[in-house]
DNA sequence: ATGGCAGAAGCATTCTGA
């Protein structure tokens, strides 16, 4: 089951490079970050056609988030619930849109738009760690009911310097920051996994090249969309992979796809024998 | 230190992104 995540910059000017992404590539799943689109405006008809299901939560210009999938999606969720840890409130998150999550085959997909944060000691840096906080007491609940987790999106966060084209001139800023760094590893807490670190260890893998500066042609870009899973789901795991490819294309987004190919079915197929097991006794 | 580039809103230019 191929499983990916792309932020798109505007599901209606990428439309077209979208809908062509998913007849080459034949996702399961695919979540998208920055829609930039209220929800009546989506454009629902070119995905229902190729037979997936969609499932947004947009806003005007800004933010946006959307669940494209073969299966249809069960118990969704729009924005955060149940971080009853969480020293913030969740109602200040409401109006940015940028977290939903679903079940598929037992295995609940969030999917994030993580704050870019601005700038170091800015307002918008003290809303991205208070938003990454509450994420990591959303997976705290969620952990405590043993849920097998996906999270995967735009986390704006090089988790090491690996992750970016040129660590001396950017470690220490945003999105390197030791800051953001330990609140993401806090969201993770070593319960969920990097799935492209599991397949690769090098440097020079990127996710976003910035428009500006050549920055594509010269391939200084930056791995900042991740796909984390739950250590009980790495034995399913059979991929990771970035493709770069879109990005090529006229009037790109300024994000490649990153896809993971999960063996869901073992996972049915281990839930079938333990059933028999039942049945047997 | 600043701007570069792109998209949305809306019609000139500002805001936001990363």
């Amino acid at each position: 089951m191929l499983i990916a995540t792309w932020n798109v910059n505007s599901i209606r000017t990428r439309l077209t490079q979208i809908i062509d992404w998913i007849n080459q590539v034949n996702p399961d799943i695919l979540c998208l970050q920055e829609t930039k689109v209220m929800d009546d405006s989506f454009p629902v008809e070119p995905f229902e056609k190729l037979g997936y299901s969609v499932e947004v939560y947009g806003q005007k210009s800004y933010n946006g988030v959307a669940i494209i999938s073969k299966i249809k999606a069960e118990n969704v969720k729009k924005g955060f619930f149940g971080c009853t840890g969480s020293k913030q409130n969740i109602e200040i998150f409401l109006d940015q849109k940028r977290l939903i999550s679903a079940d598929f085959n037992g295995v609940k997909i969030i999917n994030v738009y993580v704050p870019n944060g601005s700038a170091l000691g800015s307002d918008k840096f003290e809303y991205k760690i208070n938003w990454l906080s509450c994420l990591a007491s959303f997976l705290d609940e969620l952990d405590k009911k043993g849920e097998l987790i996906c999270l995967m999106g735009d986390f704006n966060v090089a988790p090491s310097n690996l992750d970016i084209h040129d660590p001396k001139k950017y470690e220490g800023g945003i999105m390197a920051s030791e800051i953001e760094r330990s609140a993401l590893k806090n969201v993770l807490k070593g319960r969920l996994i990097d799935s492209f670190r599991i397949f690769e260890k090098t440097p020079g893998h990127w996710s976003w090249w910035d428009y500006r500066n050549n920055a594509y042609e010269l391939n200084k870009g930056w791995r900042i969309d991740h796909i984390y899973i739950s250590k009980e789901l790495t034995s399913k795991l059979k991929n990771c992979v970035i493709d770069s490819s879109p990005r090529e294309n006229l009037r790109p987004s300024d994000h490649a796809p990153v896809m993971i190919d999960l063996n869901l079915s073992e996972i049915n197929e281990d839930f079938i024998e333990d059933e028999d097991n039942f049945f047997e006794i």
